[in-house]
DNA sequence: CCGCAGTATACCTTATAGGTATACTTTTAC
DNA sequence: GTAAAAGTATACCTATAAGGTATACTGCGG
């Protein structure tokens, strides 16, 4: 039995006649005859009273229509719900972030959820390895995070959308600063306190930049403490334990009290934040818009 | 779109590849790879990511596995529902039956419920024409009534089960006989009494068979009132009215108060009943078992 | 870098849907 | 009652598209 085939029943059945909706389907009346026998054939059953030139549904023709009917509906919403997801009107998209740039993302995802109001986001938190991971799973199709995106082995692998860039700021607790004190801050005065650095086994980049910065200034700094993860940092900054540099927006997303930020003397300091996927590879035409709009 | 592309994209989806969901739908490779493009293609959508030789799920192909999966089901039950009703297993039976037939079938329709749990019954009542009319336009499938049947210009358009007959009986009014009097009734003796007869414009056989036994005894009875129906004539009997002759059973599904029963010495005068259908046209699976049933 | 496993392309074969001609059946009108 | 009309069924042909075979192409693992 064929979808084709419940198209023609439902024609001959509602018009009562094959030579009716033989016409109604642009056909010819002897192939569509044919078709009738078969189906009965196929499922066993006689659909049709023919007695006389005009036929009647029997109980299972009755049946079968009704059915037929409600089939053919869904098959029609399949197609067009299928059709609706790949054009990105439906659907969900899954993005990783790294946490430190989760600022970036609520007014983008409001901006997106305006114009496509039936799509649903589901957003992975972790850091570069566990998203570069997710990424060629398939668990993601976007990440945000700083660059470079150290889980790339392969930099020619992914695409990047480069986003504006984010000045370095050094955080230190409120006690150590009056709120009032906006001058620059100098290297060589932030490496006399005990600094917090973020770095992990895998994830060393910010690290590294830090560090870069202080021997650019011909500092020697002292990390007090390693953390694997941004929080953990703030946290022990509002505890008065120490201090470290992060990017600005950072701080936007975790306003924790008790923190005070500088700007640093040093510049140009930046970090970069990149939209990050996997080139060549199939991407959702959601992703694909969501991409769109988050470089303007 | 097919049902059988659909098929072989659940299996492809299964699988993940193309070869082994070719291997289990007994095919080759080439030939479902190629339906699995023309269905991409006719979806306007991108079904899989193909990239290196695993297949991978896009967001619409995995909206399409589930639908896939729940039209495919549903197709399977409709297919399982139809042939269930042909086989008499589901649906609905329409009889049409003579007021005079109606104590032939409580019984009936409970032993072929206990055998049929799911067969529901519809049930008309009317005269032999009305029912006839019913049955050329199929609202009935079969018809009880008393032989012969009236509406049946041709009689060779009819099939007709015949039941065991059923004597015909005297109904008088209590008050005109002692209950204990067992005796048989003459046909003289009946002749003495008003008589009221089942008689419409068109419905005339039960009368033409009362009219036939009187005349056969020698006698020429007074008919006080045709009636149209067997309730009227009844109420009449129990009202002190007149008398009647009707068979036995027509008591047993109308017992009203005031009515005595005499067997008639006549014999043997008997009324035919038969289970009516019309020969050479569809009969559903329901109807030939209950007419199966009928006759035991 | 080569062999392996899988996919895609090209071309052929075959099955089946649809068309044409026509015979058969029933209804309707004279 | 018969003939015309309208509809269905049968027979046979054509064309379309599904499936098969051979083979080229492409990542992946040793």
């Amino acid at each position: 039995m064929d979808l084709r085939q419940l198209r023609y029943f439902l024609a001959v059945a509602e018009e009562g006649q094959v030579t009716g909706a033989a016409k109604r389907l642009n056909m010819e009346q002897p192939p569509l005859s044919r078709q009738m026998k078969l189906l009965e054939e196929e499922l066993g059953v006689t659909l049709f009273d023919r007695s006389g030139k005009r036929l009647a549904l029997t109980n299972a023709g009755m049946l079968l229509q009704r059915r037929a009917e409600q089939l053919l509906r869904q098959f029609q919403e399949t197609i067009e719900e299928v059709h609706g997801l790949d054009e990105g009107i439906l659907g969900a998209l899954s993005i990783g972030c790294v946490v430190s740039c989760f600022s970036l993302l609520p007014q983008r995802i409001e901006r997106f959820h305006e114009q496509y109001p039936d799509i649903t986001f589901k957003i992975h938190e972790g850091d570069h390895f566990l998203l570069g991971e997710q990424l060629e799973k398939r668990n993601l199709e976007l990440v945000v995070a700083r660059l470079p995106f150290e889980a790339a082995a392969d930099p020619e692998r992914y695409s990047i959308l480069r986003l504006p860039s984010d000045p370095f700021v050094a955080l230190l607790p409120d006690s150590w600063s009056q709120a009032a004190d906006s001058r620059k801050l100098g290297m060589a005065e932030l490496a006399q306190y005990p600094l917090l650095s973020l770095k992990s086994n895998l994830t060393t980049g910010m690290h590294n930049r830090m560090m870069e910065a202080f021997r650019e200034a011909g500092q020697e700094p002292h990390v007090l403490c390693e953390c694997s993860s941004i929080t953990v940092i703030l946290s022990l900054v509002a505890a008065g334990i120490g201090a470290t540099i992060l990017p600005k927006s950072v701080i936007a997303s975790l306003p924790l009290p008790g923190i005070a930020m500088r700007e640093l003397a040093l510049t140009p300091f930046y970090s970069e934040v990149g939209l990050i996927w996997i080139k060549d590879r199939y991407l959702s035409k959601i992703a694909r818009n969501f991409i769109e709009m988050f470089g303007e």
